[in-house]
DNA sequence: TAGGTAATAT
DNA sequence: CATATTACCT
């Protein structure tokens, strides 16, 4: 963006004597800090840069002074915790009200606020004590959201344009909504793709350009994708109507038919697992010979799945080799003998057995185990420290129980926001489904991502550190999620049930977001099997957040105390075995990590013991919103459930 | 013309 | 290599 631009974008207001020539160089900048001396130490750090700052130590002020004028400011920095007037509130008004980029700042550097901040539509959130180094770049969001700003599609889409729906039932389907404007503020959307800080001024925005830029589809739009489907009802949602309801200038036919197929495809992959499941239950066989052509979700996963086979010799060897990674450090490796791996896969089919009735869990568990699935899918771009062949062995055999075609998922936030679901649950899953969404697609090539959330990441924030940056082995993630999921399924519908209550959606969001984000950190702790190769760092925030949010917010459920209990009593495993364990390497954590064994495979055989229990905390009420898809997929289901060939979707219903 | 699917491009 | 785009067929 050019300078001339910054200008002209600069909300037109009285520039007063600011001289934008040389930009960041008198920025305007109100900081606020009820902490006069955090304040005073933020102010000269601020002028330092050169900024034009103004200070205040009362919320109430720096909004009133905001409000006054709106263009006296371009940048809003501001403390979290204020007597007057709570941080993220003032966050909040600023934003909905002149939507200034503010940069939350906090002593406190707890997962939670963060993610709270960031949720709210914070641009930035710095740790006290802040460092020069880092307010010198803070410009840069001021350029982000200038830029983005011109482009904003917001006042049409959002909420009126729903319920257009036909006879249909509008469902809830208010997935977007009210937290565009918070979440929309610091998320790029589609095609006005941007640099970060350049400053030289070459730019292109040209809005009439003839070249329709490629579709990014982000997770925005994305939403209101599935958002137009759910309230289409899966059937009938075809590109066109879809695109009507979505309501998204630019988007064409082609491009919302081409997002169908896919979307399709995906959806048929998911169904696919849940066949798989039925398959090996009724096939029962532990070999998993008979099962691979049944649960290939696609020919060259069942190729790879026999070829893994055929290599790895028999589904137990597999389950050994699989896990040998973790079994080296174990002393005695108990949780790989044969009957322990049975009894995974059992839990597994008993799991499947019990609810034969209600999809709707196993899409959502699935969904959730793919969205591990895409955070593995990007570790494997970025880190390529696991031969794929035994990820993929491990997935088809070990898993297979549960999800081995989701390593063919392509797009796997699909899978919570795919669901029709259009209400509460939809509310409630898709904010971690965008949010892995976002996370995995950052750190894939093609992504341009946010500075925020580049700086989001490099804040150390734990849980998407380890989202991103871990070197997890793929295999560690999966296997994780599966054990888990099979294991204490109710774990999260319980959370997603319980998710909605809170006092408004955003927090119940985040809030949902966090354990969620917390439950499959557990995950790729939980498991505890050393996960030798494990490199993550920052793990013992995570931890602390997970305990605290998921459990306390799981118990709603009566029938899902002993999980919850085996679930906290994992997570406090999790948390010595990881207390000690820095961003070194593993090698040498190992040993830790030989402390879990024993409880993780009685947490293990507690769950399995459990499992009616788990059925009867399982069915919550209220899931009509999955019917859509779910009476879709069970009608395939029912139809070829025994003929397998995966590939035999051609009377899927969702085709013509 | 629209939808679905497969091929191709990025 | 995954995914978006384009081409082609119904």
């Amino acid at each position: 963006m050019t300078v001339e631009e910054i200008r002209g974008n600069m909300g037109g207001g009285e520039r007063g004597n600011n001289n934008y020539d040389n930009f960041p160089i008198g920025m305007r900048v109100l900081a606020v800090d009820d902490d006069t001396i955090c304040l005073k130490v933020l102010d000269g750090l601020l002028r330092k840069c050169q900024y034009q700052v103004t200070t205040t130590s009362q919320a109430r002020m720096a909004l009133k002074m905001l409000r006054e004028n709106r263009d006296r400011f371009d940048l809003v920095i501001s403390d979290v915790h204020m007597p007057d007037m709570d941080g993220f509130k003032l966050l909040e008004l600023v934003g909905l009200e002149m939507d200034l980029p503010v940069i939350m700042l906090s002593a406190n550097s707890d997962t939670k606020l963060v993610m709270k901040g960031i949720s709210h539509g914070a641009c930035d959130y710095l740790v006290k004590p802040v460092r020069i180094e880092e307010l010198r770049n803070i410009w840069q969001h001021v350029i982000r959201k200038k830029k983005v700003e011109p482009k904003s599609e917001s006042k049409s889409n959002d909420h009126d344009k729903s319920y257009q729906g036909s006879g249909e039932s509008g469902r809830g389907q208010s997935t977007t909504g009210g937290n565009a404007d918070q979440n929309g503020k610091c998320n790029k959307k589609r095609k006005d793709e941007e640099d970060e800080n350049d400053e030289n001024g070459n730019d292109n925005e040209d809005p009439t350009t003839q070249k329709r830029a490629r579709v990014v589809w982000s997770i925005e739009l994305h939403r209101k994708f599935v958002a137009a489907v759910g309230q289409l009802g899966i059937e009938k949602a075809v590109p066109k109507r879809i695109l009507d309801l979505m309501n998204v200038e630019g988007l064409t036919r082609e491009n919302v038919a081409s997002h169908l197929q896919k979307y399709r495809l995906y959806l048929k992959r998911i169904n696919s697992v849940q066949t798989q499941q039925a398959n090996y239950m009724r096939m029962g066989s532990l070999d998993g010979l008979g099962d691979f052509r049944t649960l290939g979700g696609s020919g060259r996963y069942t190729h790879a799945a026999l070829s893994s086979y055929t290599s790895g010799g028999g589904m137990l060897g597999r389950l050994n080799s699989a896990a040998g990674l973790s079994a080296r450090n174990l002393a005695a490796s108990q949780l790989l003998q044969p009957s322990h791996g049975q009894n995974l896969c059992n839990s597994g089919n008993a799991f499947a057995k019990l609810n034969p009735n209600i999809p709707p869990h196993a899409s959502l568990i699935q969904g959730i185990s793919a969205s591990l699935e895409l955070d593995r899918l990007q570790h494997t771009k970025s880190t390529a420290h696991i031969p794929l062949d035994e990820s993929r062995l491990l997935t088809s055999d070990v898993l297979g129980c549960l999800n081995n075609s989701l390593s063919n998922v392509p797009n796997n936030p699909m899978l919570l926001q795919g669901n029709p679901l259009g209400n509460q649950h939809s509310l409630n899953m898709a904010p971690f489904s965008s949010d892995s969404f976002n996370t995995g697609v950052n750190g894939s090539s093609n992504w341009q991502n946010p500075a925020q959330l580049s700086k989001f990441q490099s804040s150390s924030f734990p849980l998407t550190e380890s989202f991103i940056n871990s070197h997890l082995p793929q295999n560690n993630v999966r296997e994780a999620a599966t054990t888990h999921l099979q294991n204490s399924p109710l774990d999260f519908s319980a959370t997603a049930t319980v998710s909605p209550p809170f006092e408004d959606s955003s927090r119940g969001e985040i809030q949902f977001r966090e354990s969620m984000a917390g439950a499959v950190q557990s995950m790729n702790h939980t498991p505890s099997q050393a996960w030798a190769d494990n490199k993550q760092r920052y793990t013992h925030n995570s931890n602390n957040t997970f305990g605290n949010n998921l459990i306390s917010q799981v118990p709603i459920i009566g029938t899902a105390s002993l999980s919850n209990e085996n679930f906290g009593r994992r997570m406090d495993m999790s948390l010595i075995s990881r207390s000690d364990r820095g961003s070194s390497t593993l090698v040498q954590h190992t040993e830790h990590d030989k402390l879990t064994p024993d409880s993780r495979i009685r947490s293990n055989e507690d769950y399995l013991l459990e499992p009616t229990k788990q059925q009867v905390g399982f069915s919550p009420p209220g899931y009509d919103s999955l019917d859509d898809l779910m009476s879709a997929m069970k009608r395939e289901q029912d139809g070829g459930m025994l003929d397998e060939e995966q590939y035999g979707f051609d009377n899927y219903p969702f085709g013509s």
